[in-house]
DNA sequence: TCCTCTAACACTTTTGAATCGC
DNA sequence: AGCGATTCAAAAGTGTTAGAGG
């Protein structure tokens, strides 16, 4: 696939497994696929649409794996992390700070449909999230994300080794994060370069690029009765990505400049993110994410194969039990404390959220918070 | 007044059941 | 009867925009 990644971050080396990890071999690597559409938007300044009902990404998030053992089972979840603490306004075609974030909405976690699975069913081919949504509401019972408008938050997916979604919670969790892949939380498009890039990469918005005039006509719509039926898993479509997310994305974007700068780019460091992220009181004004000082290197990642057991998670866990006897009573809500990046703690002036994919201390550090996974369209 | 959110809209793509042919 | 390929209608998805609401 042409947008993987080329470039590498090598993290600290694996330490000792626990006992299921017998054969632990090697370091797991996550590629992000379709990176240079991800890239585009986020020179741009990535926005994703958040609705009542739940609205998927786009671009939708896909990886690739590597490193797993063939053969044991692994659960992949992903959740979205805050990015910062603060709360954004768009603003005479920018974005700029609007105040502190508000209180995080409860934390969920998206488990990919085809968990729990072996390794090499994973490594085989690429995984997409494509059907996760992202909702602003926060009474939500579907299993949606539940984002804050106006907010920033990057997806960050977990690797378990699990025979069952409901042994994740005992089990070592693994966790990547890709840059490039944050985005701010809009219940409407601000940046109509951000408008553009959808229309020409997302094949749903062809009726509005073709279609030409709207009628504003307030004919009612039949009421479509919920995706019920398809609540069966569809394996096939789910590693499917749509041609058109293969193209690339038009030259004449300004992201180009900074594209080309990548692999010139030193490693990232903690220090070296854009500086939105940074000073996001001043830095926001102009280029949304400048991102021609901006560094590539960690779209593929590697981390510790085995992340050490975190004996307080279990109390944690034991807080926010999930069910065991009943798959559908995994949809149910719960309510865990808040992302360790949304609390005060967190200041992007001090250092770069990206710290955690890079630090082998902080990914471990973010493990121990916990993950449910309820949702699995 | 300003900002954010919601719902209706037209059109495309995806999905899956039904049908057909071997 | 079983299987794979094809067809097609319904469902799901998209961004836009007027209007509501805080």
């Amino acid at each position: 696939m042409q947008h993987i990644s080329e470039s590498k971050l090598y993290l600290s080396m694996p330490r000792s497994p626990p006992a299921a990890d017998s054969y632990q071999q090697g370091c797991i690597r996550m590629t992000l696929e379709n990176a240079d559409l991800w890239k585009s938007f986020h020179s741009i300044g990535t926005e994703m649409i958040i609705t009542k009902h739940g609205r998927r990404m786009f671009p939708h998030c896909s990886i690739s794996l590597s490193g797993l053992q063939p053969f044991a089972n692994y659960v992949i979840m992903i959740d979205m992390v805050p990015a910062d603490s603060f709360k954004y306004k768009w603003k005479k075609e920018q974005w700029e700070v609007a105040g502190k974030s508000e209180p995080q909405p409860p934390c969920r976690t998206y488990m990919h449909p085809d968990s729990p699975a072996p390794g090499c069913h994973w490594m085989k081919q690429s995984l997409s999230f494509l059907k996760m949504k992202l909702t602003n509401n926060t009474l939500d019972q579907h299993g949606h994300i539940i984002l804050h408008s106006m907010h920033r938050y990057y997806p960050r997916f977990h690797i378990t080794q699990a025979d069952s979604p409901y042994t994740v919670r005992w089990g070592p969790f693994q966790n990547f994060s890709f840059p490039e892949t944050t985005f701010t939380a809009v219940t409407a498009y601000q940046n109509p370069k951000i408008t553009k890039l959808k229309i020409d990469h997302n094949p749903f918005a062809k009726g509005f690029r073709e279609g030409g005039t709207h009628s504003h006509s307030k004919r009612c719509r039949s009421n479509r009765s919920p995706p019920a039926k398809r609540a069966a898993l569809d394996r096939k479509s789910l590693c499917n990505s749509h041609p058109d997310l293969q193209r690339m994305p038009s030259p004449s974007q300004p992201a180009e400049a900074g594209k080309d700068h990548a692999s010139t780019q030193q490693p990232l460091k903690g220090g070296n993110l854009s500086a939105v992220e940074q000073d996001p009181s001043e830095s926001l004004h102009a280029e949304p994410l400048e991102l021609h000082e901006y560094d590539y290197s960690c779209e593929e990642q590697m981390v510790p194969a085995s992340v050490p057991y975190q004996p307080y998670r279990s109390l944690e866990y034991a807080r926010y039990p999930l069910p065991s006897n009943d798959v559908d009573a995994a949809h149910n809500l719960v309510h865990p404390p808040p992302h360790p990046l949304a609390t005060a703690e967190h200041n992007p002036q001090q250092h770069g959220y990206y710290h955690h994919s890079h630090h082998h201390s902080h990914a471990a550090d973010w493990s121990q918070y916990p993950l449910f996974s309820y949702s699995c369209w």
